[in-house]
DNA sequence: TAGGCCATCTGGTCCT
DNA sequence: AGGACCAGATGGCCTA
């Protein structure tokens, strides 16, 4: 039915207006929808047809029957001979009915719409915390996970060995298995040219993972108490953000941190 | 222009 | 029954 909807040009200016989030879609939502909803039966109901209908399918019979309520075997049944289906019978698509299918799949849509959001401010939390945090250039979603779970491994690594790692090998742990374009990034945010640490990874086509002074066969995340006070979402003078590695250092050890150590 | 990324809608499933 | 979660589909935007 959305492929319907959207291929239909004299709907899309109205489809279009979903990319703006807002409870406003209730008004235009339901016109756009109107001829949908009517097709768009109960759950309890669909079950009888023995899987969802195609778009196309919904296109041919939809308009006529604005209130009333298709027989449930719908398409069997015009060829007349086949014997009824077993199960509940499907209620009729009163209009009342169709009308709380609209609210509920509006309202569905609108929670899934927050569900979404809160997972996006949430990865916006996550991308403040790790490395190389830009406003202007954001990690893509995949990008920050990634790198998320390399700075969890690299911090675990320090803590478990209590020693610094040289730094070409903490850059390069960082960015394993991120693309070229993030790799460059991140290289970028601890000032460190790319072509320093970029090895296997670039020449080895199909392998994610290049090798390192870390082992990456085992993820050993024990424990590794990191809660420090600079890590506060949101908070412009987090170390972390800027300085990567350095602070990464200085919070874990304490000190003011190495010049050589830090690249910003 | 192709490909990557994203937001949104949607229907299905599971859980309370 | 209704909400949460998920994955597929789709179209828009942006960039190389």
């Amino acid at each position: 039915m959305l492929t319907r909807l959207f291929s239909d040009p004299s709907l899309l200016p109205e489809v279009q207006k979903y990319s703006g989030w807002a409870e406003d879609s209730e008004g235009e939502d339901s016109k756009i929808k109107e001829e949908d909803q009517d097709a768009q039966d109960d759950m309890e109901a669909s079950e009888l047809r023995g899987g969802s209908r195609t778009h196309s399918e919904h296109a041919g019979e939809e308009d006529e029957d604005d209130e009333v309520e298709e027989d449930d075997d719908g398409e069997e049944d015009t060829e007349g001979d086949r014997p009824k289906k077993r199960g509940p019978k499907k209620r009729k698509m009163t209009q009342a009915r169709i009308e709380r299918s609209k609210v509920r799949r509006q309202k569905a849509n609108a929670r899934e719409r927050t569900r979404m959001h809160d997972l996006n401010s949430a990865l916006d939390n996550l991308r403040k915390v790790v490395p190389c945090y830009s406003k202007t250039q954001k990690l893509s979603k995949i990008e920050t996970l990634r790198l998320a779970k390399n700075y969890i491994w690299a911090l675990s690594e320090i803590l478990r060995s209590g020693k610094r790692p040289d730094l070409v090998s903490y850059v390069q742990t960082l960015c394993k298995g991120l693309s070229q374009p993030t790799t460059n990034l991140v290289a970028g945010c601890l000032q460190l040219n790319s072509r320093n640490f970029l090895t296997e990874q670039q020449c080895q086509e199909g392998g994610r993972y290049a090798s390192s002074s870390f082992s990456m066969h085992s993820y050993p995340y024990q424990c590794a108490r990191l809660s420090s006070p600079h890590c506060q979402p949101g908070s412009n003078s987090h170390p972390l953000r800027t300085h990567g590695y350095c602070s990464a250092y200085d919070s874990l050890y304490g000190g003011s941190g190495s010049p050589e150590l830090c690249f910003l």
